[in-house]
DNA sequence: TCCTGTCTTTTGGTCCAACAAATAAACAGC
DNA sequence: GCTGTTTATTTGTTGGACCAAAAGACAGGA
């Protein structure tokens, strides 16, 4: 028995869950969610009707119609008057709004974001000095170059959210950048109430340059420190912030921060 | 008008989403919701009936479990028989799940995970060796000694992740941990693949107390080493994967992982 | 008094029928 | 061929019906 066959068995094996659950909604759940996978059915593509759905799974259409609400809250399908149920890429924001939801939206929280950005965008350094090409490195300054545009608050946030987002992307691990991009909101916000307080796109955009003229020079140093310095200066505006979790969160906010 | 002000006008402007959606449905989740929020409701605690919520909030029963669904998929709330909806503390499982469903379970994805968590677990080092104190140092070695339990390869994985996430804990962290948990099925998952391939837990024990020593010594540079070998070294068993996503995906993960 | 088994009532689970609203599709008029 | 109108289909919402499960009331016995 090779390795791969002996992965995929226990994947089999994690498959199966709860075999307590019986529930008609629930059950549509997944018929529906097979019925897309058989049928090879795309983003855009539409399910049966309600009523035929029910008929083919024996099922009322108020049961199909729960099993859709649970589908639609997925961001699995986006339903339509008239069309029906169409198949959508939503699936990411809803799991970003879900993820939102839990992660409260505070000045503690702004902190810890803060620091795990610290973590995350410094720890990336050495990958992304070792693999990134001049192309790549170039596209960093056309993104950047962007924030110039000066269309506003929001535009200038989302801009510079883009940065970091393609910094990220260098790093070349997908699961770090979904985990990043779950955070869409939180950053973007940071960065929004960052700006509104002073427009500083030009600094901003200067300071991204000197980070990518680092990378480009191959300096580890260099990017960790001006990095490590960009982040923590996202957060001054929530420096009166002083209760207790925001003070824990600060400790960790400020970790590897030491200046070389 | 102090920043912390500014700060929450910006929060209250972000709130505002969607004024177009006048679903019933949706207007019952919001106001559900609402109602959780305004009585105060705890974890535990039962929601009025399913009829007693149509009266309240003038609509038919129908539409009221359409939104309950919703509510259940996000995890706030738990429906039982004859009790009714409770709400649940499931948010952060329902999140898991709808994470752990856009990242598919596949050898490639394994080795992108492992990736991430080098890039994680080497990049709090420093913090843990600067802030952690000898009591949480000592936690860990209780917690690496459960994994001599031996009891199967289930309950091995668990260990095995437990040690690991309170590695991840010592980062004091709210954001990362979060974002580390919601990998936690498919963390599980290798570990229970490479522990079954051959049962090892003696030298995971082994591995996870040369890792604490190095904290204990604040050795940077052995904890960087030692943490880069070890989380290598259980993806051995998909080794032969050469697709190329896989592939990609490997010089990711092995960034980072050259010998002191 | 306290336990136990039965019975009633409440409640969620499912389905059906009906009507309203929206809109894609067919159609009539030019 | 284009445009405005009509039609038919489909979702949105509601009320009602019935079933099964379970909590709570209740009666009976130790």
């Amino acid at each position: 028995m090779n390795t791969d066959a002996m992965l995929l068995a226990a994947l089999a094996a994690n498959a199966v869950q709860e075999p307590a659950r019986v529930s008609a909604v629930d059950r549509l759940v997944d018929q529906i969610r097979e019925l897309v996978r058989e049928r090879g059915l795309v983003i855009g593509d539409a399910l049966p009707t309600e009523r035929d759905l029910g008929e083919q799974f024996q099922a009322g259409r108020n049961t199909v119609r729960e099993a859709l609400q649970v589908l639609k809250a997925y961001g699995i399908v986006e339903v339509r008057p008239k069309i029906g149920a169409v198949l959508s890429d939503r699936h990411e924001e809803a799991v970003r709004k879900l993820f939102a939801f839990q992660n409260d939206i505070s000045p503690a929280s702004f902190i810890d974001v803060q620091g795990y950005r610290r973590i995350v965008e410094s720890g990336i350094g050495d990958h992304i000095i070792l693999h990134a090409t001049a192309a790549d490195l170039d596209q960093l300054d056309a993104i950047n170059a962007r924030i110039l545009g000066n269309n506003g608050v929001d535009d200038a946030a989302r801009c510079d959210f883009e940065f970091h987002e393609a910094l990220v992307t260098l790093a070349n691990n997908r699961t770090l950048l979904a985990n990043y991009r779950l955070l869409q909101p939180v950053i973007t916000q940071i960065m929004r109430v960052g700006k509104a307080t002073r427009p500083v796109q030009i600094d901003t955009f200067e300071v991204h340059a000197q980070i990518i003229n680092a990378l480009k020079s191959r300096d580890r140093v260099a990017y960790a420190y001006l990095i490590s310095r960009h982040l923590e200066h996202g957060l001054q505006f929530v420096e009166t912030e002083q209760n207790g979790r925001a003070h824990i969160a600060r400790s960790s906010g400020r970790m590897g921060s030491s200046r070389p």
